[in-house]
RNA sequence: GGGCUCAUGGUCUAGUUGGUUAGGACUUCGCCUUGACAUGGCGAAGAUCUCCAGUUCAAAUCUGGAUGGGCCCA
């Protein structure tokens, strides 16, 4: 093996697994089968850290079952329906939606998704990502936009879907209703209008505060709190609005602040959310004083055809003229805006399309219960947003870049025409329908342009990766899929919407797992924004240490935490690398395929370093198998590097010499070499595939240890752990005396005395401690001939803590008081009375206490190491 | 305002069921070119485990409260 060459290797294995197509779901073969339910990823916008770390989650999954032996299906899949794409067009091509021919934006948008898809692959390439391009899905394909027509014909025909008129969000720049999900809510400044209104029959006057003057034409309600003793006297009386001189009723409710403003609120439709309550609350009929562009109504009267901008402006002038407006102030207010262009959001009374979803929230919660969710906590979530659901889905949008929704309406009566299934996929506003008229008044047919919202595509991934209505035998195969990984930020949306979808659908849930994975900050802890200009790119990282450099960092991120990104870790991942490389060059010329030894042939070192490893590969196996990838690299490092190679390859290095050959210690590299490099290979398989290839595959025998097969546990011996344990710190013990002394590590040293009871567990490990430590000699005695001085009694708490419970605290500190050396030999020889302060006596025993000592020689100290109750005493050659 | 979650040396973190000296990485300093690795090895320094209260012989760990991040929602 040569210089460590990362660039050259991580291209080499790319290339080979793409040209070999390893990780291909076989729809033929007769292993377990595992399903991915991928998320498609997004063609707009570039690769950001928190996908780089997601989509290596979801590879670690699928490439710990290729290794497992199961059948993965992981599709590459990409996301391309509705605005981010259709706002990014308008900005490339410098153009407006509503103003360009439809079916000419719908090319330009997906030419826009042809180009990023092509990014996408070469992104997820670099990343080495195992998924199948050979069932690659993009969501604006054919076939997928055929699946959801389907999907919503059933559950037309099921009557779970029903078009009515029903307040919306509406975004009046996009000129469509949002998902609840799609408004944002922030904090703005706004003013604030004091207005008379008059009362009726009475001369006075009522001041109400709005920041909303436009929308007094719609006022419905005026209300004060009941705990308002000024304005108590207006319940039950009538307000006369100004300008339109409408009669509305006034009366008490609990939900109005009487500290904001005057006291006295008017209900109007419909102004915010706390408006929409209202008007549930006392059935209030719904006025739109605006239409879908934002521009105000005939209700509006003077000011129709006006915006609502200058509507508001217009109306303070007139009020101001007529004396009507004592007073303006600023006002913070929490206004929801767009998702997407942050443009304020209104409520309008629309007719939309609703699929029924309060009706299945239990169904929904039940479901939720049946699955593995990895963190657990992420369940509660999504328990408390169903819990909170107050409406049902609107699934249309007034939108182009999305699937069609399949029908055809009647100009006249209104009648609706469903597309057949078997012509899906349509388009309505370029297909004809099936019949050519109306079939209850003969009158023409429109195709209906709104389109689906995309979470309508987006929640039947798991049917379409299953090949639902596309082959049910082996979709009946499939489902449920095995994983659905997903970010925390869409559990309300994607997670959601799926199971209910695969609630009406199938019935049951749509997989047995579900990983959500947390939010990557930035290093400076805040999350990453352009505009704070903490935005790390991951792509940068990647061209600076690697592929596997990169993944080594995402395994230590654990599923579901939000961590900050620190550059170093990455730095720490390349490092890992060149160890790993260096420990298979090193112990390279020493394999020689798997040999077969009799466990009694075995040293200590290789017994202990053996049962390590078997309980390491139960471990890993269990900790993958959990999605606790944070624990398989720490635990697989901590292993190769600081037991392997640190203190197993250090104590038989004086083995390794090429006259004879080690039966023992060729069995222990290379079960434990190509072990470890195996499970390793999920993480990092760049470096360990080319590792694998150019030491262990001809004895192992496959194309590429990314599909080879997973260690087996092996033979465990408490008992050599412990002898072992003593071993490695007798040998680390003295080579960090070295050290210090500095001394080189390959000094010579004349003898190496090993006195005390734990000698038992070095016979027959002599040669190797002679052998690494240079020593001449090497002896163990039980006891010593020199002169151990006690120097200090350290009590063992987990054992005097129980036994004496609370006079543990009193014993340890009358133990800390007194000189070691006075109670030492009491202790020795049997126990010690401690008397407390109560008057009673205690007795401490031997095995409650260290005793730690210091050897002394003609009362000086000798050169000696203390490792536990053992002493090394350490001859110098010539000393 | 609500739900979930996190808080451990200067920085980033580990810490299963409470129990010897809170583990590691980065940084800093010192030593070492030891048969693969100086992108290495050894050592030193550095933490009243965010704060307050409680349970307990014993709390980073359990309970309650406070404060401050993150995600989502209102």
């Amino acid at each position: 093996m040569n210089q460590y060459d990362r660039e050259a290797i991580e291209a080499k294995w790319q290339k080979n697994w793409e040209q070999w197509e390893l990780y291909h779901f076989d729809k033929q073969s007769t292993a377990p089968v595992y399903s991915v339910d991928n998320p498609p990823r997004y063609a707009s916008g570039p690769l950001h850290v928190g996908h780089a770390t997601h989509y290596t989650h979801i590879d670690f999954a699928a490439r710990f079952r290729w290794q497992t032996g199961y059948n993965v299906l992981f599709p590459l899949c990409v996301d391309v329906n509705g605005m981010p794409i259709e706002v990014n067009v308008e900005k490339k091509h410098g153009i407006h939606m509503r103003d360009t021919p439809r079916q000419e934006f719908l090319r330009l948008c997906k030419e826009f998704a042809d180009e990023n898809t092509d990014q996408i692959r070469t992104q997820f390439n670099l990343l080495g990502c195992c998924m199948d391009p050979s069932i690659f899905y993009r969501t604006d394909a054919e076939q997928y936009r055929r699946l959801t027509q389907i999907t919503f014909l059933k559950l037309y025909n099921e009557g779970l879907i029903y078009k009515g008129l029903a307040p919306v969000n509406w975004c009046p720049r996009c000129g469509t209703a949002l998902a609840d999900a799609e408004v944002e809510y922030a904090d703005r400044e706004s003013i604030l209008n004091y207005i008379h209104f008059g009362v009726s029959g009475q001369d006075e006057d009522a001041i109400v505060a709005t920041t909303r003057p436009e929308l007094i034409c719609t006022c419905q309600l005026a209300a004060v709190s009941p705990k308002d003793e000024k304005l108590a006297h207006l319940i039950g009386k009538k307000l006369i609005t100004p300008i339109y001189g409408k009669e509305v009723d006034i009366i008490a409710d609990d939900k109005v602040d009487p500290e904001f403003g005057t006291g006295l609120v008017m209900i109007c439709s419909i102004g915010d959310k706390d408006d929409l309550d209202w008007i549930y609350k006392h059935n209030l009929p719904v006025e739109n004083a605006m239409d879908g562009q934002g521009i105000m109504t005939n209700i509006a009267g003077d000011y129709k055809g006006m915006t609502i901008k200058d509507a508001r402006a217009a109306i303070i002038e007139d009020l101001k003229k007529q004396g009507l407006l004592p007073k303006q102030e600023k006002a913070e207010q929490s206004v929801g805006s767009c998702w997407r262009c942050k443009t304020f959001i209104e409520f309008l009374q629309v007719p939309q399309w609703f699929l029924k979803t309060l009706d299945a929230r239990e169904e929904v919660l039940k479901i939720a219960d049946e699955l593995n969710w990895y963190p657990e906590f992420m369940k509660i979530r999504l328990q408390n947003w169903v819990n909170s659901l107050n409406r049902d889905w609107v699934i249309s949008r007034q939108r182009y870049f999305a699937t069609p929704i399949p029908i055809w309406e009647c100009n006249s009566c209104g009648d609706i025409i469903l597309a057949k299934e078997e012509d899906c996929y349509v388009d309505p506003t370029v297909d004809e329908p099936p019949v050519p008229e109306c079939p209850e008044c003969g009158e023409q047919l429109a195709g209906c342009e709104d389109v689906f919202d995309t979470w309508m595509d987006s929640s039947i991934s798991p049917l379409y990766i299953t090949y639902w209505q596309q082959d049910n035998e082996l979709h009946e195969k499939l489902w449920p899929c095995s994983l659905r990984p997903q970010g925390q930020d869409i559990i309300r949306t994607w997670a959601f919407y799926t199971i209910l979808r695969s609630h009406y659908l199938k019935g049951g849930k749509p997989w047995n797992d579900i990983m959500v994975d947390g939010f990557i900050l930035a290093p400076d802890g805040r999350p990453m924004h352009a505009s704070d200009g903490n935005v790390i790119d991951p792509l940068d990282l990647l061209e600076k240490y690697g592929s596997d450099a990169w993944r080594y960092y995402s395994s230590t991120v654990t599923i579901g935490e939000d961590v900050a990104i620190q550059e170093k870790d990455i730095l720490h991942g390349q490092r890992f690398c060149t160890k790993l490389w260096n420990i298979h060059k090193f112990i390279s010329k020493t394999i020689a395929g798997p040999v077969e030894v009799d466990w009694s042939q075995l040293r200590t070192s290789d017994r202990w370093l053996l049962t390590q490893y078997s309980r390491l590969v139960k471990e890993i196996t269990r900790d993958y198998e959990e999605f606790h990838f944070d624990r398989v690299i720490r635990k697989l490092e901590a292993f190769i590097w600081h037991v392997f190679a640190d203190h197993y390859i250090e104590m038989v290095k004086y083995r390794m010499n090429d006259d004879e050959q080690d039966d023992a210690l060729a069995h222990t590299l290379y079960t434990v070499g190509l072990g470890t490099l195996k499970m390793l290979a999920v993480i990092i398989p760049h470096i360990t595939d080319e590792i694998y290839e150019q030491l262990y595959k001809e004895f192992d025998g496959v194309q590429s240890i990314t599909v080879s097969e997973w260690p087996e546990p092996g033979i465990e011996e408490d008992i050599e752990l412990t002898r072992g344990d003593v071993l490695k710190d007798i040998i680390s013990a003295v080579r960090n005396w070295k050290s210090e002394q500095g001394l080189a590590l390959s000094a010579e040293l004349e003898i190496i005395e090993i006195i005390g009871p734990r000698i038992e567990y070095l016979m027959g490990s002599e040669l190797d401690i002679a052998g690494t430590l240079k020593a001449k000699n090497v002896l163990l005695m039980a006891e010593a001939e020199v002169i151990e001085t006690p120097v200090e009694i350290k009590p063992i708490h987990a054992i005097i803590g129980p036994k004496f419970k609370q006079y543990a605290s009193e014993i340890v500190k009358k133990l800390a008081a007194v000189e070691a050396a006075e109670i030492a030999p009491a202790l020795e020889s049997g126990e010690l009375d401690i008397e407390l302060s109560n008057g009673e006596t205690v007795k401490i025993e031997r095995d409650m206490v260290n005793i730690i000592k210091v050897p002394m020689l003609d009362g000086k100290e000798v050169k000696s190491v203390n490792v536990g109750d053992l002493l090394i005493l350490i001859g110098q050659e010539a000393d």
